[in-house]
DNA sequence: AAGAGGTTTTAGAATGATTCTAATTTGATA
DNA sequence: TATCAAATTAGAATCATTCTAAAACCTCTT
């Protein structure tokens, strides 16, 4: 569980990231971090829209696409892409990790899973590919989606 | 490397599962199958529209979506989900499996990594989720993209 | 040979996430 | 206070995919 000081570490590595990529870190985007930094539950832009105009109002799409970008950018966001939904973000480990997907109420878990020590150089000798990460990604029913299904069944 | 046969034999199956599910295999639906079935690029729906042109130029890119749609639900394809592009498909190897993914030229290849025994079932017991099938790629440049990249540095 | 009834196909419209554009606002600095 | 670059905005554009309603096509029956 990240504690208040992970988080409070985590804020200033995108800050520092967003500092030496020399742009101004705004109230809204300050907003926009701040959200990314402290949610467990992978918010889409719609998410971190929504929630940036209860501070800011004003707030734009574009303007939380673009934070998103330049956190992107600088590698301080995993974007978890989706063809058929929104893509989702997780701004608490910009490091590419597994994730658990449910297929229904497109809740998304961060998986511990130590990937394999030296697994990119690996294929890469085996197939001339310069890998440099990697996507894993398991989908199935969460718990509570389980139990919904159940109690459909039985009432 | 895919043998006739097997190409044949992978044909009959998709074949067969349209069969059962009642549906009429016409000679676009056919050339579908056909195609994915032979490829080993992993074309996209715009791909496969203009293949089928070809061969019976009044296709409709409708017609290639709902052949797609019958063989994802009989589980005959393998769609291979892109946010930022096109979806690609796998009709050769419909089960799950990792690819490599060049993010120079799109290239995809198949990789042969057998998943751990029973990781499934392991995943479930630790997180309660009732996981139904994992997707896993590694992102990079392919070997003819890195010998590009070379010339231009050199030349 | 004709018609009925179902399936397939079609063109084009609708959708929805994301990106683009051009105009406006903001804020730091002189 | 004037200047100028950066940030922000609303709305348009894009593009893969899905939807829709009409037309075309089969197969069966008579």
């Amino acid at each position: 569980m990240a504690t208040a000081s992970d988080i409070q570490q985590r804020l200033e590595e995108m800050r520092a990231a967003l500092v030496r990529r020399a742009v101004v870190i705004t109230p809204k985007r300050a907003k926009v971090l701040e959200i990314l930094a402290t949610s467990d539950d992978h918010p889409n832009v719609g998410d971190l829209h929504a929630e940036v105009q209860r501070w800011h109002p004003s707030t734009s799409l574009a303007t939380v696409y673009n934070t998103i970008e330049l956190l992107k950018e600088t590698g301080q966001v995993l974007e978890l892409e989706f063809s058929a939904a929104a893509n989702r973000y997780d701004g608490r480990r910009p490091d590419s990790h597994p994730h658990l997907v449910c297929m229904e109420c497109q809740r998304i878990d961060d998986l511990e899973v130590p990937e394999p020590e030296g697994i990119f150089e690996a294929i890469g000798a085996e197939t001339g590919y310069e890998v440099v990460r990697q996507r894993l990604d398991y989908y199935g029913i969460c718990p509570n989606c389980q139990k919904k299904r159940e109690s459909r069944l039985s009432g």
